[in-house]
DNA sequence: TCCCTATATGCCCCATGTGGCATATATTAA
DNA sequence: TTAATATATGCCACATGGGGCATATAGGGA
């Protein structure tokens, strides 16, 4: 692993600088979600889901891939363990946040659907 | 320790989201300074020192005394332990940055004056 | 092919934040 | 009082970034 430049850094807690892309990347902590998910349990508007999953996507920290008409958003696999680290201990200090306690409310328990299965509502 | 708001994540993010105010929060990780150690230290402008602090001291991170002249800022010793922790957690992920670790030379050893001492220069 | 659902994005307005300079304030010494 | 050092801040121009709406794109089913 090389080094990581003050831009990098600046990237990371510029990603984190947004409260709605910290509550999308808290979700994400937890597991694997599509787009439509995330709506409902946020409560915004699908534009902004998208645009700042867009944003921490440029940020390198969730990769997606496609599936039928869902697209599905994870924390990036091949982040360096250091920001991995950071990602965790931050999770501490975000699970403070009533908000946040909130948010993870509506997306308790696994998803109900099974890769394979016919897309029908989100 | 009551509950934080996503509000006061998102002060603490935005605090954070500056490159300046990131170099200048590692310093104050190693030990207290004095707003000339810190000009001196990143080599810039003392307004920008100033601004950045005081955005720093707004957001509740650091604090600041007087003496003679000088400015003394530390990392607020009230600091809930959480964001306490989250920082020295930060700080293993900002310490790999080659300016960073520039930063810190800049400030290496002890101050070689001592509370009473004449204020000379700084 | 046409339509519906899911998702992304272009565009414009506005709020926020920073750079940079000049200046104000505070403290100490002469 | 005057000067010098150390620090803070008002002001303005400019860049960045999010809100919000409309629209584009893509996949699946009838």
């Amino acid at each position: 692993m090389g080094h990581i430049g003050i831009k990098d850094l600046s990237s990371f807690h510029g990603a984190l600088n947004e409260p709605l892309r910290l509550r999308l990347l808290r979700l994400l902590l937890e597991r694997e979600l599509c787009v439509c998910e995330m709506m409902r349990a946020l409560k915004i508007p699908q534009y902004k889901v998208s645009r700042h999953l867009g944003i921490l996507k440029k940020a390198g920290l969730v990769r997606d891939w496609r599936e039928g008409t869902w697209i599905h958003y994870e924390i990036a696999p091949t982040l360096p363990s250091v920001i991995k680290e950071t990602l965790v201990c931050l999770r501490s200090l975000w699970d403070q946040s009533p908000l946040i306690q909130e948010d993870l409310r509506g997306i308790r328990g696994p998803s109900t659907r099974r890769p394979g299965d016919p897309v029908v509502t989100c």
